[in-house]
DNA sequence: CCAGACGTTGTT
DNA sequence: GTCTGG
DNA sequence: CCAGACGTTGTT
DNA sequence: GTCTGG
C-alpha cells in the first residue's frame, strides 16, 4: 500500500517535471507526508496547474470529512466498481506527485520502515483520484487517494502492495479527458517496477518528524549477527 | 421496500 | 449517489 | 502509514 | 480493539 510519502524537490523542478505550474499554492519540501495532509496533484480538469489537495478521498456524497482516513488508497482491480472510487476512476483522476515512499516490512513484531524510490529518488506521478465535496458550512475540500497493485517481486518482502508508479509516457494520458474505462485500466497494468529501497530510521513513524534525516540509509535492526 | 455502508492492509 | 443486506 | 486517545459533568 | 489526528 502506501500510507507516507515525500517530495523532497523544489517548486521549481515539479513545474519543470510536469509542465505545469503552482499558482496561489506553495509547497515546501515535505519528507513526510501522511493522510490527512495536503500534498500536490495534477488534475485532469486543470492539467496545467499542480494543486494541493487533502490525502484521503472523501466521496461527494459524504455527511463526514473522517471518511477521508479510510480512502487513502484504492484497489486498482476493483476500482470501477467500488461506490466510493467509482465515479472518480470515469471523471477524476489525478497525478500525485511524489519522489519516493514508505512501507513497514513486519519481522516478528517489529516493523522495519523502508524507504523505496524509482532510481536515486526520481520525481515520479502516482495513478489518482480526486474529489470535490462541499462540508456542512458550505465550504469545498478537494482530496485524493493513491491507487494500488500488486508490489513487484522486488519489493514483495517488504510489502505485497505499492502504488501505481505510472511510466512516464502514461502521465499526460491518465489525466486525458476522453480517456475510457477499459484503457485507463490498461495504463494501470503496466506501472513502472524498477524500484530501488533501503532501510530508515523508525523517525518516519511519528509524522510530526518531517525531516531530511529520515532519507538517510540505516543498519536495519538484527542485522548483521542475526542469530534467529 | 428501507437501512446502512461506502476502504485497505495484514492478522509475524 | 449507489449498492448490499435484511 | 503510525501514534495516541479512548469519558462525563460542569466550570478556577 | 478501534477510531481519530497527523
Amino acid at each position: 500500500m502506501c500510507g507516507r510519502f515525500s517530495i523532497t524537490k523544489e517548486e521549481e523542478e515539479l513545474e519543470k517535471r510536469f509542465a505545469a505550474r503552482f499558482y496561489s499554492e506553495v509547497l515546501e519540501k515535505r519528507y513526510n507526508i501522511a493522510p490527512s495532509q495536503e500534498s500536490a496533484v495534477i488534475t485532469n480538469k486543470e492539467p496545467n496547474s499542480i494543486q494541493l489537495f487533502r490525502w484521503g478521498l472523501v466521496p461527494f456524497w459524504a455527511k463526514d470529512v473522517k471518511i477521508g482516513y479510510k480512502m487513502i488508497n484504492a484497489r486498482s482491480e476493483t476500482i470501477a466498481e467500488k461506490p466510493a472510487f467509482k465515479y472518480a476512476f470515469e471523471k477524476r483522476r489525478c497525478l500525485v506527485i511524489a519522489d519516493g515512499f514508505y512501507e513497514w516490512q513486519k519481522k516478528g513484531k517489529i516493523k522495519i520502515p523502508h524507504r523505496i524510490m524509482i532510481g536515486d529518488s526520481e520525481l515520479v506521478a502516482f495513478a489518482g483520484l480526486w474529489e470535490n465535496w462541499k462540508d456542512e458550512k458550505g465550504d469545498w475540500l478537494q482530496s485524493f487517494t493513491i491507487i494500488t497493485t500488486d508490489a513487484v517481486p522486488r519489493i514483495h518482502h517488504l510489502h505485497d502492495r505499492m502504488p501505481v508508479i505510472l511510466r512516464r509516457e502514461d502521465e499526460k494520458k491518465w489525466i486525458e479527458e476522453e480517456l475510457d474505462a477499459e484503457e485507463a485500466k490498461n495504463i494501470l497494468q503496466r506501472p513502472q517496477t524498477d524500484l530501488n529501497f533501503y532501510p530508515v530510521s523508525p523517525l518516519v513513524n511519528s509524522p510530526a518528524n518531517d525531516v531530511a534525516e529520515i532519507l538517510e540509509r540505516v543498519e536495519p535492526p538484527g542485522e548483521p549477527g542475526e542469530l534467529f
